[in-house]
DNA sequence: ATGAAAGCGCTAACAT
DNA sequence: ATGTTAGCGCTTTCAT
C-alpha cells in the first residue's frame, strides 16, 4: 500500500542510490563510466545497479538532455529492393554510431511525405533522412523544418537542404558508352514512365542522350519506351509492344533493376536471346540483379557510400552546423555480368 | 539575455497558455480534442497554437505518460526480400494503429539478439517483434524481459511467449502434394542448409516426407540436397552438384525463393528446362517470385496476416494480458506462376 | 570526489 | 468548464 509506484520491477536510479546509501549524482557518474570516481564507489554502485538489475530510462534521459539518439529514415517504402538496400547500410551505420532507427513509410503519398518535413517527428528524433519522390525541391525549402535533415535521390538539389545522390547523368552516360563498346548501337531506353513526375528520368535520358551524341548517333526518339506505371508487367508490356511495333533495338538500358527484370522476360518471350541478340543494363545493382538467370549486368550506386555519407552530413547538422545546403556525389560503378555481351557481327 | 532557454523556435505548451491567457491543462484539453470545451476557449487557444507553431514535445508526453507508442522490430536483416516484405506489412499496420516502428537488425548475430531480448530498449518501446533465428526457445524463455514480446518465424514456440508463424510441416506437405499431382514423383529438397540450425528446415523436411509417404513413395534421401550455405551461389552449387552425381530428379521444393533462383539457375546451365522437364517451387513468395523468367510458382505465407497477427497479440500484451504464450497460425497459400506444370509422357 | 536540487515539457489528479 | 500542481526519471549546474 506505501511503495505503489514501483510496478513491474522498474528500477529507478534513485532506488540504486538508496541502495548504495549514495546520491543519485553518484550512480549516474558510474553509469556515465565519469573519470573521477573512487574504485570502492564505483564498485559499491555497481553492485546495488547489478543486484537491483537497473537500466537507464531511455525517455527520461532524452527529456533532460534534449538528445533522443534517434534518427527517421523516411523512405517511399521498405520492402522494394533498393530501398531495402538502403534501409539496411543506414541501419548498420547508425547502430554503429550510436542511433537508433524509425522507419517511416511515405508510402507514394504527398500527404506522407510532407508530413515528413513538417512536423510528424518533432522531439522525436534528432534528424531525419528522407528519400522524396512526390514533392519537389520549393515545397521542402519553404516547409523547412527545425529539424536537421538530409535528403536521398534524385530530386534536385534544394538550395537550403543537405542531399546525397549519384550523379545519374554521369551515371546513364558510361551505361550507354559501355554498350557502345559493346557494339551496340539501337540503344533503347527502358522506360520513360508515364506520370513519373520525378527529376531522375529526366538525368538519365539526358546522359543518354548525350553519350549517343558524342558517339555520332543520333538519338532516335522511337529508342525511349514508354511505360504505363513501375512494375514489371508494365515493363513486359512496353517492351512487347515496341518488338510488336517492329522497332528495332540490340540494348537496353533499364532505369532500375525491376525493368530489367521485365526486358529479360519480354526478350525471352520473343525468343530474343539475352546477351547474345540484345545486352541489358539494370541500375540499382539489387538482390533482384544477384538472382536472375543470366544475372543481371547494372550500374550500381554505392549504398554503403549514401548510407555513411547521409549521416555525415547529419551529423554535421545535428551539431549545429547551419550552413546552407550541401550537395555530394556518392560513386558508383558498373558491373557486368551475364547481360552484357560484346556484339558479334 | 531573459529568456535563454527559447532556442530554435522551441515553443512549449507553457507558452501557448500565456499568449492565449489560459492555463496549461485548458491548452492540454485542446491538444487532445478533449470534449467539454467551450467552442470559443476552443478557438483561442487553437489560434495561439497555429501563431506559436506549437507541437507538442513526444519525448515529454512520454515520460509522463509511461506509453511510447513505439515498436521494436528486430529482425536479422532488412533487405533480405522476405524480411523486407515483412517489415513493410508490420511498418504500415503499426502506422494504422498509431505506432512507430524502431527497427533493429541482429546480422545473425547471437548477442545481438540476446540483446534484443534482454534489455536493449528498456523504457523506449512499449513491446517488441521479434525473428529469432539464432537463439532457441528456452533461451528466450528464460531472458524474459520487462517488455511484451512476440516472436515470428519458425523457432519452436516457447510456452511462454505469443508466436506467430505459418504451419511449415503443413505447407511442406501441401507442396509436394501439388508437385505429386503434376505426375512428378522425384521431388528433391533444396536444400539442408549446413550449419542451420534452426527448426524451419526440420520442419520442412518433415511435412516433405510426410506427403511421400503418403503417396507410397519411399523418400530417397539422395534428393534432400546439401548446401554450404544460404547463398544464391550455394544453392546452385548444390543443384549442379547432384546433377553431377548423376542423381535424377523431375521437381524441386526449394526452401526459399533465393534458392529457387538458384535452381533455375543451374538447371538452365545445365540445359533442363523449367517447368517441362523439371518444377520449381519456391517459398515465401517474394519479390523474387515476381520478377523471375518464369515466373516463380512458391508457397506464400499471408505477410499481411503475419504482420496484423503480430500486433495484435502485442497490443494485447502491452494492454496487461498475462496469460501463458499463445500460438497463432497464419495462412498461406500456394501460388502457381510459371515453374510448375504438369509432366508430359 | 560526492551531494542537493532545479529543471526538461507534458500529463493527470484534484480542486474550483 | 478551467486552473493548480505534483510528478515521470534523468541530467546537470552549483555547492561542498
Amino acid at each position: 500500500m506505501a511503495s505503489g509506484s514501483r510496478s513491474a520491477g522498474r528500477v529507478r536510479l534513485k532506488d540504486v542510490a538508496d541502495r548504495a546509501g549514495v546520491s543519485m549524482k553518484t550512480v549516474s557518474n558510474v553509469v556515465h563510466d565519469y573519470e573521477f570516481v573512487s574504485p570502492q564507489m564505483r564498485e559499491r554502485v555497481q553492485a546495488a545497479i547489478d543486484e537491483l538489475g537497473y537500466r537507464p530510462n531511455l525517455t527520461a534521459r532524452r527529456l533532460a538532455t534534449g538528445k533522443t539518439s534517434m534518427i527517421a529514415l523516411a523512405l517511399p517504402v521498405v520492402d522494394q529492393p533498393y530501398y531495402a538496400e538502403i534501409a539496411r547500410y543506414i541501419g548498420e551505420e547508425a547502430e554503429r554510431r550510436g542511433y537508433r532507427i524509425i522507419v517511416e513509410q511515405t508510402l507514394n503519398g504527398v500527404e506522407a511525405e510532407r508530413a515528413v518535413i513538417r512536423d510528424r517527428e518533432e522531439g522525436l528524433v534528432d534528424g531525419v533522412i528522407f528519400h522524396p519522390v512526390r514533392i519537389g525541391t520549393l515545397e521542402i525549402a519553404r516547409l523547412r523544418p527545425g529539424t536537421p535533415i538530409v535528403l536521398l535521390g534524385e530530386s534536385a538539389r534544394p538550395l537550403t537542404t543537405d542531399h546525397v545522390m549519384i550523379d545519374n547523368t554521369q551515371a546513364a552516360r558510361d551505361g550507354v558508352e559501355l554498350l557502345l563498346a559493346e557494339n551496340r548501337s539501337r540503344i533503347a531506353f527502358l522506360a520513360d514512365v508515364r506520370g513519373d513526375i520525378t527529376e531522375s528520368t529526366h538525368l538519365r535520358l539526358l546522359g543518354y542522350q548525350e553519350a549517343l551524341l558524342t558517339a555520332g548517333i543520333q538519338p532516335d526518339p522511337e529508342l525511349v519506351l514508354r511505360s504505363d506505371g513501375f512494375t514489371i508487367e508494365d515493363g513486359v508490356a512496353a517492351i512487347a509492344a515496341a518488338i510488336e511495333r517492329g522497332i528495332h533495338f540490340d540494348a537496353v538500358l533499364s532505369r532500375d533493376d525491376t525493368f530489367a527484370m521485365a526486358a529479360l522476360r519480354a526478350l525471352q518471350a520473343a525468343g530474343r536471346s539475352v546477351p547474345d541478340e540484345v545486352s541489358v543494363l539494370g541500375w540499382d545493382d539489387t538482390v533482384l540483379a544477384h538472382s536472375s538467370t543470366p544475372a543481371l549486368s547494372a550500374i550500381s550506386p554505392d549504398k554503403f557510400a549514401i548510407a555513411t555519407t547521409a549521416l555525415d552530413l547529419l551529423e554535421d547538422r545535428m551539431k549545429g552546423y547551419e550552413g546552407t545546403g550541401r550537395h555530394r556525389i556518392a560513386p558508383y560503378t558498373i558491373i557486368e555480368r551475364g547481360t552484357t555481351a560484346a556484339l558479334q557481327r
